[in-house]
DNA sequence: GCCAACGTTGGC
DNA sequence: GCCAACGTTGGC
């Protein structure tokens, strides 16, 4: 079971919508190293979901639902995406101000390499994260 | 292969 | 709106 953060820029594709949505494909990604983490992602990985630039914070916890497979919104066939499914709000969002307080999560990618969009987690900090937003362990139960 | 110029992301 | 940190492109 891995862990990972992925971003969204609220004017683009929102938690909001996510909620409606419930399963939606992870599609657009176009870095490097954003890919190899989407092909690392196994069925069942849990993700926070970051609202960037609009709010700078993690609103919610998706699981992965489908592995890589070829990005329908890609022309040239050359990238892939994931699927994801909401599974819970996070009760109280973590805001990247907050996280910049917290010596502990001073190396989480977040902060190290804030242009990457899909990030892995270590479950140390995904456990401090979740202690942070108050998401209760029966919150992201299958 | 190097590097300057340019484009993009995302925080401030 | 600005800028730092990257990523990409194209001339040489």
């Amino acid at each position: 079971m891995n862990y990972w953060l992925i971003k969204s820029e609220p004017d683009a594709y929102s938690w909001q919508e996510q909620l409606k949505n419930n399963i939606e494909p992870w599609t657009g990604i176009r870095n490097h190293q954003a890919k190899k983490n989407l092909q690392s992602m196994k069925i069942g990985d849990l993700a926070f979901f970051y609202h960037s630039n609009v709010g700078k914070e993690i609103v919610g916890i998706v699981r992965i639902v489908k592995e890589y497979y070829p990005d329908p919104t890609d022309p040239d066939h050359k990238w892939s995406c994931v699927d994801v499914q909401t599974v819970c709000s996070v009760p109280v969002p973590i805001t990247l101000k907050q996280i910049k307080t917290i010596p502990e999560l001073q190396e989480i990618s977040l902060i190290k390499q804030s242009r990457l969009s899909v990030m892995p987690i270590t479950a140390e900090h995904w456990q401090l994260l979740c202690q942070l937003g108050q998401v209760s362990s029966h919150d992201i139960e299958k």
